[in-house]
DNA sequence: CTGAAAGCGCTAACAC
DNA sequence: GTGTTAGCGCTTTCAG
């Protein structure tokens, strides 16, 4: 007994059609009539069904979602940000994650064959790329959040990694840091590439360039981040002590993400080195944890909500008849001072 | 150009209603048409529209899932859960939070009244039970995923905090602990007054029962923590020094969640304190920092990825026909030993 | 075993 | 301005 478009007709003694007229704000409609149609939605507490609307309309005015897992930590900042956008213009967020590999893909692509969405935002799910191409070729309105650094060939929301990666250089630079020692994240990563090049560019800058040993490969892990050091300080010169006296190997550490400079913390302090004043941290991303970290951690801010609520505009925007960009959306990064650099903060 | 049910059956030979037969396997086919149908579909990658299976049915095969905020840190495990159970049964799932406030209610609301999906699976946002036991009560399927403690009038999942609590408390007294202090959460929450007494009752079978000053009543947070522990020391024998030594205030910490236990942490050692040799901590939830913190922390594990799991389970039984239970399905918490506690670990 | 026809609830030409 | 008439793509009686 849900009530129904033709219930609301009736009872205001017009045509489905006029209902339908004033739901939507289309033609000329006689005042009194919208009027007198509008109170008996309203008495009648009318609500139109999604499905129906979809189905005549052929647009079903919600927004799919892909992402690669939701237990990562910065996913869920990426989401609000989406979610915001999405609800406040009355469309819904349907979400899909690739948890279960194959299988989840599978069933997703089934989801983009039944028409269950309007568009597409996606942070990409490792090698769906070539999957998500097609379905953008195919006519499917596709955003990607990118956070891989890739260049791809559809709509994207990226950020500065380039130059949040010289932000951290300057920064240490700043605090007169000299050696620096880099720990990246999974170098087949644009993002990496980006940050580790933008760290080196802005240093050489200064007039000391740097040495390969300075960069260690890490894999964004926690544990990653700990045993750098580890073998950082395994490698070192045994007569130096580490930490800023002369002859140590690394004053300060860039790591490309926050979980494995908190790893590099933990680590550091086990080997009795102290942070900032032995050795300055700065991290990448700006998660929760790195508030929560002993010091708390100076980091290169990612505008994670911004770039979810961003895409959830570029996507909207497009089903309102606005083009899609054809290249990037960039929004920047930012440097976030805490007690990692700075005693005190 | 997308192909329908019509396409299928032209170029089958067969009526619409055959084709949908062979799709929803009702009825008794010939074995033939049958498999002569399957082969277009295969021909032809035909998938049925979602938008018009649903209106012809009056069901959208969509779960709705209702959430205070993205940004908290144990959401996506419990959201990885229903997501992982929803999709494999090809169900979608259409996400909604309340960050908006009124305004988010109220667009969630005409989801509802649009007939978007058809069951929900919500954590509570605050001071939506009353809304949300309506729309249970106007029949719709309703799955609490219950983090506080409620004891609602509807189908639910909860974890032990009160067996948790006491987990966490017979663990300290094994490790020979008997100065213990508690910083809870908010009061008002069932789970913290659960998690409160679970640990109240368990310490006093030791035969020492707890005094009151020696819980302190947090707020959650990372700040709450610290300060908690700051207060504790400031209010203790300045003549005593604190830890394991006699007179002092307190030799562990029990705290309602990792979050307030991280800040614990940070602020037993800017005092000088070892954890665990000087004092043992505790927390609760088991959320990604709780492993990286330093040292780690123990902690009780709330099974958040199988509770989501169950509640999602739960409502697509009821879909099939199977009775929601009345009473809440209560899943077990689990004590994680780490380097919090014991040394070494 | 299979098909014709009548909806599901709404929108969109096209008349009046 | 407003109503009539077809659909949107699928399911489901009801015949045959």
């Amino acid at each position: 007994m849900p009530i129904t478009i033709a219930d609301v007709a009736a009872h205001a003694g017009v045509s489905k059609t006029t209902v339908s007229r004033v739901l939507n704000g289309k033609g000329e409609l006689n005042a009194a009539t919208a009027a007198r149609v509008r109170q008996v939605i309203e008495e009648l507490g009318y609500v139109p069904s999604a499905g129906a609307v979809g189905l005549a309309r052929g647009r079903t005015q919600i927004v799919g979602m892909l992402v690669p897992s939701m237990t990562w930590p910065w996913i869920g900042e990426v989401l609000q940000g989406v979610v915001d956008v999405v609800e406040s213009e009355g469309f819904g967020l349907l979400l899909f994650t690739c948890n279960r590999g194959e299988e989840s893909l599978r069933r997703f692509a089934q989801q983009v064959s039944a028409k269950s969405f309007d568009g597409l935002l996606v942070i990409e799910p490792e090698g769906t790329l070539d999957y998500i191409t097609e379905l953008h070729a195919a006519g499917l309105p596709v955003v990607l959040i990118d956070d891989r650094g890739h260049q791809p060939l559809f709509p994207s929301v990226a950020t500065t990694d380039r130059a949040g990666g010289a932000s951290a250089a300057r920064h240490l630079l700043e605090l007169g840091r000299r050696r620096p020692l880099v720990i990246t994240g999974p170098t087949s990563f644009g993002c990496v590439q980006e940050r580790l090049a933008g760290f080196t560019e802005a240093w050489s800058e200064s007039g000391t360039p740097m040495a390969a040993q300075q960069v260690l490969h890490g894999d964004f892990t926690y544990e990653g981040g700990r045993h750098a050091i580890r073998s950082a300080l395994d490698s070192q010169d045994p007569a130096a002590p580490p930490g800023q006296g002369p002859g140590s190997a690394f004053d300060s550490v860039f790591a490309h993400n926050d979980l494995s400079a908190a790893g590099a913390l933990a680590e550091l302090r086990a080997h009795g080195l102290r942070v900032p004043e032995d050795v300055a941290v700065v991290g990448f991303d700006d998660v929760p944890l790195a508030s929560q970290t002993d010091p708390a951690l100076t980091t290169v801010h990612q505008p994670l909500r911004g770039m979810g609520a961003a895409a959830a505009r570029l996507l909207l925007a497009h089903f309102r008849g606005d083009p899609l960009p054809g290249t990037p959306t960039v929004l920047p990064t930012s440097l976030i001072v805490r007690g990692s650099t700075h005693p005190g903060r």
